[in-house]
DNA sequence: GGCTTCGTTCCGTCAGACAGAATATCGTTC
DNA sequence: GAACGATATTCTGTCTGACGGAACGAAGCC
């Protein structure tokens, strides 16, 4: 996911420009020269060199031999691995919990994070129904609309119910998940049809569903 | 390995600052304070805040809430990954050859990478001996010394041999496995001490060793 | 209410970083 | 060996991008 170094400014332009070296790099790139770094980043080669130096430095790149050509470094395969244990626990825990919500109300079951003004879909078991709503695992969708927003953002602080907020066709029901401390983890979610959902007769076993298992990964992380 | 936002100017300054950022989470944090990284960087508020933002763009931090906390962001799990590709197949293959010339020769079986102007112990097995050389997988030794550092630097085409050369007590004996297009991808070493490998009867099998697993590596590579 | 700490915004200053020219090196072709 | 094209490296004048740190508001504690 490429930085655009032309970017409103704020951050800074310089980092923005190391980034995009990083993000220059593909899968099964074995290393590439500073011809084809300026290429695919459209940096003047003196720039890169500056901006190399540091990330070298920083064991972020590393240059294998005399020539002038660069790999990606250990130093990210360190922080890679520190980024992931953040998560380690919550993708341990929650897609068994998604697993059963799927098996025993047959809609798509998620788990959101917040990040920033955005929530992500981190986990996802998809429901037995041929229609139903497609959120890949990975994606970002809006904070302030639909269940699992709803609870991310602090605008539901139980669960919450939301029918044709982000699709007119679709609904969501969600409840918190949380840490020690009370502290917000995440969003545990059913989504399906709104037609299916609109019905309070059908929902009401959801509700009761999320409920028990979003209390259940509380209780299981320390909140 | 945190970089030192005061080292000698060379590269970028801003850079240097964005990375220590990074390199500021340990294990473990479960999210960091503005304040506990201004602590932790010795950076201002204000800088910090400039240089998050540009991380934050690139998905290298994130900011769970809405409260002013960071974690380290999924960008680095995918950058890791890419990292990590450019070594995998020389660790899924190397290994078993290490092995293999510990089980035929009793010594301590290595393979180096250029770094630079250093080499990397990438893989090792330890030898049966009690004398012999310490050198744990991820250290950083000189390129122009050694029997593999002759390899990496290409001051030695062929098998390499050094005895007492990094240290006088020590010996090593080097071979080159190469890549596609003769592409130097790393040295294949065995060491052991001065005393044992000064003997050429004692070393020849040895020597023949290497450089019958490096010309295997080198096929299985591509060379 | 006062104090401390934290997070956010703002702005004057200047030196850090850039663009891009110049130079050196390398590989290929004749 | 010379010529050519491409690549890598070095250098420097310019100026604006980034910094430091003050100011301010919010939150928490006593």
């Amino acid at each position: 996911m490429p930085v655009k170094p032309e970017a409103p400014a704020e951050g800074v332009g310089a980092v923005d420009r190391a980034l995009s070296i990083l993000f220059a790099f593909e899968a099964g790139d074995a290393g590439l020269t500073l011809a084809e770094l300026s290429r695919r980043t459209g940096l003047y080669k003196s720039t890169l060199l500056r901006l190399i130096a540091s990330l070298e430095r920083a064991r972020m790149l590393v240059r294998p031999g005399a020539e002038a050509r660069w790999r990606l470094g250990p130093a990210l395969v360190g922080l890679g691995l520190r980024a992931q244990s953040g998560t380690t626990l919550l993708r341990e825990l929650v897609p068994p919990v998604l697993r059963r919500l799927v098996a025993e109300t047959g809609e798509s079951a998620s788990f959101y994070v917040r990040e920033g003004e955005a929530r992500l879909c981190l986990l996802r078991e998809e429901g037995r129904h041929a229609a139903r709503d497609q959120v890949p695992p990975g994606s970002l969708l809006p904070l302030y609309r639909g269940a699992a927003g709803h609870v991310l953002s602090g605008a539901a602080d139980g669960l919450s119910v939301t029918i044709g907020e982000r699709d007119p066709e679709l609904a969501a029901i969600a409840a918190p998940v949380r840490g020690s401390q009370g502290l917000l983890l995440g969003a545990l979610c059913l989504s399906g049809t709104a037609t299916r959902l609109r019905d309070a007769r059908y929902r009401a076993p959801l509700e009761e569903a999320v409920r028990r298992e979003a209390a259940g990964l509380t209780a299981l992380l320390g909140g």
